[in-house]
DNA sequence: TGCGATTGGTTTGGGCCCGAACGATCGAGC
DNA sequence: GCTCGATCGTTCGGGCCCAAACCAATCGCA
């Protein structure tokens, strides 16, 4: 959101329009700072990584879920991945169609579909991990300290829920 | 990405399928928690400020930019706000439709398109950026230090580009 | 002055994204 | 057994999102 300008030159001008409000401008610089870093950063992989396998963000993070987990019901891969499972049904739909995941109905309770990598999906997903993995230790390499990283985005993720 | 799931958890499964691969799982955390963040207090913030104004977040964004700088050309604000041309083509036909925005092709350059805010506009901003940066004060109140936070994240911008 | 290269905004096509509505399934309590 | 409420995944409609193709305007450079 802020960009190119000064921080000092945005505050500015918003005291113009708001002067007679108090304003945080410390909270506003840190949510903005926020979604400019997530946006570059995914951007970025998308280039990279993603592109190249002809994969898209959302894509590759249902992938990686299911990776991990072998074996996971469709909202346990929602809830993971921050969507909607309106989102993840289309996503689902579009990696079936490639032969990368394949859905089966729970035997245990009709309503749930659960979902697995095939062998293609899971090679794809080994070549493609330690290549993201390089990305994001590059992302990170002026991190200081990426423990308190981590600590204080999940303090935010936790404040707004 | 990384969700309800324990991180020591993950790192062990992540392990189990690249086991002979020397992996960087702090800089996975901080990325997998960057996405986290930035999804719950867009969707926090979507749903709280900006669904009764009948506003998308990318619109807020262009409505935002252009209410700072009062006349922006359009590319301006496709490079603040962090989206392709593309789609500011679109939210901005969204927001003309509506009112809000008004376009006029530059006098000193014909190619260039500038746009300022209608006064519906200018005073739908005026009502909402307040409680916008509300929000963005609660969702910081538990971040210690937000100087720190905002440059850490500066850090992981830069080093993408 | 002329003309190829560059820049800027729009359009197009395909995919993601969400809320709401829907149909199927399950389970608690009678 | 039966029913009512809750849960799950899908579908639908509308809007965002990008790369690539496109056209108009401008610039660079001889």
């Amino acid at each position: 959101m802020a960009g190119p300008h000064t921080l000092a030159e945005t505050e500015r001008q918003v005291q113009a329009r708001l002067g007679d409000l108090t304003l945080d401008f410390e909270a506003m610089a840190v949510v903005s700072n926020l979604f400019r870093a997530a946006n570059a950063v995914r951007n970025h992989l998308e280039r990279t990584v993603l592109a190249p396998a002809d994969l898209t963000w959302t894509a590759f993070v249902v992938l990686w879920v299911v990776w991990i987990w072998d074996r996971v019901e469709t909202r346990t891969i929602a809830a993971e991945g921050g969507f909607s499972k309106a989102t993840l049904s289309g996503v689902l739909s579009t990696l079936e169609s490639r032969g990368l995941v394949e859905r089966a109905r729970s035997e245990s309770d009709g309503r749930l579909v659960d979902v697995t990598l095939t062998t293609a999906g899971r090679k794809l997903m080994r070549g493609l991990f330690p290549q993201f993995n390089d990305e994001e230790r590059a992302i990170t390499r002026h991190v200081e300290d990426l423990g308190s990283a981590a600590a204080m985005l999940r303090a935010m993720t936790l404040a707004t829920e």
